[in-house]
DNA sequence: AGCACGCCGACT
DNA sequence: GTCGGCGTGCTC
């Protein structure tokens, strides 16, 4: 009978604590088991039970508490699950404990859990369609190709890369891939970006495999995630789970595939709080040790995945053909220098988009309208001194969004009253500079008054169901222009669609980053994609300040090979990945100057053992949120090293750092893989 | 991460 | 004289 047990609580804790069990709870107690422990005065929390052992440690002695409840139902947690979860701590450096915050759904990390219901004979965590069940589409003979081709890569290789042009029937491949799996009693997780997982494919999916498939999303509210959960820890899972990002972390019995569907979508890695996880990376090694084979698949592999394929260590497939014969969309580049000179560009949009415009209105077909921005105007400025709002917390100017009449800061959110008058001259007029959605919206509706007009944006999806309700009018056809930010570029098919906008292709391109290219590229194929589902050909207006980038000429032609050419030759001249791995170290203190010295200390440090390979510290390009200064250090590991190696040194070097006084205060953190 | 303990400014 | 600011350090 054991009588101490570890206890895995949900902080940022380095290790576990040990409790006590009780006689009375020495029969629920088990490995993986969820107990109620104390921790410090009074906070209760639910803590997963990672040891047992009869011997007390002796460091702590005899001032262990007791375990003060423990769930008899035996485990929630399975020891694959506290395996892949060590793991991520290790790889992503951050503690266990902070990765069981992320793995698990409120519910089951806090004490006050509702009692679970029985559920009624209608589960209502089962997915239920609105039409009748369908069975399986018959493949296309390349989407049949492309399914034996897959199998034939899992038959030597674990992961292979499924890159097919938008629209080539991916998620019919897919789901003849699943059917196989289940068919032989496997489990299937199928992951992908929050955004794409809307009504059309949980809708697709739902009509095949209906009651044997459960569906993650964070939209849910937690108790409806925490009886998901309990249901995959359960005799009787569902075997398929269909979900964003954390559904990585549910109990699986038996999986055997995964699959990371649009896997270059950046949203796939976490980026705050810790752990900072990858969650196609952290898939690949979750099925590694599953057994599972996983599919990546996408239009636009991101470069180190390509990079992959190239080499082997992925299968690779690939399906250069749209589904049913539709072509793909014309696109057609708008050079805004040259009609500014010729004093032609009189709104955000050019003469040739608003006459296409026009013209696909009158065809009573649908326009979407890309505008990476949202908010009214992302700058005001006094008319005669030029001062502009900025935020008083982070280092960025504020953006004015008109429909709440505030100045909005999209690093922390704070929002200000406007200025009567400029405080800095105490003129009274501030003008609007650059264009956000919302003003988009407004020239838009001058442009086309009886059109009927929508916006997609942060601002409008606030609601719980305002993301699909936009959806689904623009689907009915109750919408005649969408307009809107990257949430218009994700996956959505819609027949209708015959003229796509991108009014401003450059300004992710402007961002100071290795990976600007890569994401423009993804971005203004994606949306670009959105065009001519059926019927006729789509076409795609694209408005550029540098029509001459061989990257613009790479997305008209949709060429992935020549994007993939250019961006690898700089990546290997200038040493980014994936020609070698990088590890971000982020430095962040309420005092620029300490910030600072940190930050020179802890490069010093580390210098000896990087060299070269140590870049910083330096400023990011918003130097401040939060109220925190922020440095950062860039650590770019050769293959060659060793990489448990590389993590120790770090460790080492950051305890040495904050274990001197005058550096106690200042955060450090650490971010593998960065994107 | 909480949360308490602890040492310096504006209130009854 | 006390209320409370948040800096710092611990949680079995």
């Amino acid at each position: 009978m054991s009588r101490y047990a570890e206890v895995l609580l949900p902080l940022a804790l380095h290790g576990t604590l040990t409790y006590r069990v009780p006689e009375a709870l020495a029969e629920s107690v088990c490995l993986g088991g969820r107990v109620t422990v104390q921790v410090g005065k009074k906070k209760l929390y639910a803590g997963i039970v990672t040891g047992l052992s009869d011997t007390s440690p002796s460091a702590v002695g005899d001032t262990l508490k007791d375990i003060l409840d423990a769930e008899p139902s035996g485990p929630i947690v399975t020891q694959a699950q506290l395996d892949f979860w060590h793991w991520m701590a290790g790889y992503y450096m951050c503690t266990p404990g902070e990765v069981m915050k992320a793995a698990l759904p409120a519910a089951l990390k806090h004490t006050t859990e509702a009692t679970p219901k029985r559920r009624t004979a209608r589960d209502p965590l089962t997915f239920t369609s609105k039409s009748a069940p369908t069975p399986r589409r018959p493949l296309s003979e390349a989407q049949q190709q492309a399914a034996d081709g897959i199998k034939k890569a899992w038959a030597e290789k674990d992961v292979c890369l499924l890159h097919g042009v938008t629209s080539s029937g991916k998620t019919e491949i897919y789901i003849s891939l699943i059917s196989d799996v289940l068919a032989q009693g496997g489990q299937v997780l199928y992951l992908l970006p929050e955004i794409a997982l809307t009504t059309q494919i949980t809708d697709r999916l739902g009509s095949v495999f209906g009651q044997q498939m459960g569906v993650y999303h964070s939209r849910f509210t937690d108790t409806r995630r925490a009886a998901l959960y309990r249901k995959q820890i359960s005799d009787t899972p569902y075997t398929l789970v269909l979900g964003v990002r954390s559904a990585l972390f549910l109990p699986f019995h038996n999986l055997r595939l995964v699959i990371v569907d649009e896997e270059h979508e950046t949203s796939y890695k976490q980026q705050d709080p810790a752990p900072r996880y990858h969650a196609r990376d952290a898939a690949i090694m979750l099925a590694r040790s599953s057994g599972a084979k996983v599919l990546l698949g996408t239009a636009t592999p991101c470069l180190e995945t390509y990079q992959h394929a190239l080499s082997g260590k992925y299968g690779l497939v690939e399906l250069k053909e749209r589904f049913g014969g539709v072509s793909l969309p014309e696109i057609v580049v708008e050079d805004v220098k040259e009609l500014r000179r010729k004093k032609l560009m009189k709104t955000p949009l050019s003469p040739r988009l608003i006459d296409e415009v026009r013209e696909a209105l009158a065809r009573s077909e649908q326009v979407i309208l890309f505008q990476n921005r949202r908010g009214y105007s992302p700058v005001l400025s006094c008319r005669s001194c030029g001062w502009t709002p900025q935020c008083t917390a982070c280092d960025v100017s504020l953006t004015y969004h008109r429909q709440a009449d505030r100045l909005v800061c999209h690093y922390c959110g704070a929002s200000h009253p406007v200025p009567k008058q400029c405080p800095q001259c105490g003129d009274t007029e501030l003008r609007d500079i650059g264009y956000g959605t919302e003003r988009i919206e407004e020239t838009v509706h001058t442009l086309f008054p009886t059109a009927r007009i929508a916006r997609m944006d942060l601002d409008t999806t606030r609601a719980a169901s305002a993301y699909t309700d936009i959806l689904n009018a623009f689907g009915r056809g109750d919408t005649d222009i969408l307009i809107g930010t990257q949430m218009v570029t994700k996956g959505l098919d819609f027949d209708r669609v015959s003229v796509v906008g991108i009014l401003n292709a450059d300004q992710s391109l402007s961002v100071p980053d290795f990976r600007a290219a890569e994401r423009t590229f993804h971005m203004l194929s994606q949306v670009a994609g959105r065009a001519g589902r059926r019927g006729r050909r789509g076409l795609v207006v694209l408005q550029t300040m540098s029509p001459t980038l061989p990257l613009i000429a790479q997305v008209v032609k949709g060429d992935y090979a020549a994007f993939f050419g250019t961006q690898m030759a700089e990546r290997r001249r200038f040493a980014y990945p994936p020609e070698v791995r990088i590890i971000n170290i982020h430095i962040k203190h309420r005092d620029d100057r300490l910030a600072e010295e940190a930050a020179r200390t802890l490069a010093a440090m580390l210098r000896p053992h990087f060299a070269d390979g140590l870049l910083g510290p330096y400023k990011p390009a918003v130097g401040r949120v939060q109220r925190l200064f922020i440095r950062r250090l860039t650590l770019k590991v050769s293959a060659a090293l060793s990489v448990n190696g590389v993590r120790r040194t770090l460790h080492a070097a950051h305890d040495r750092l904050v274990g001197q006084p005058a550096f106690r205060s200042v955060q450090i953190y650490f971010d593998a893989d960065p994107l």
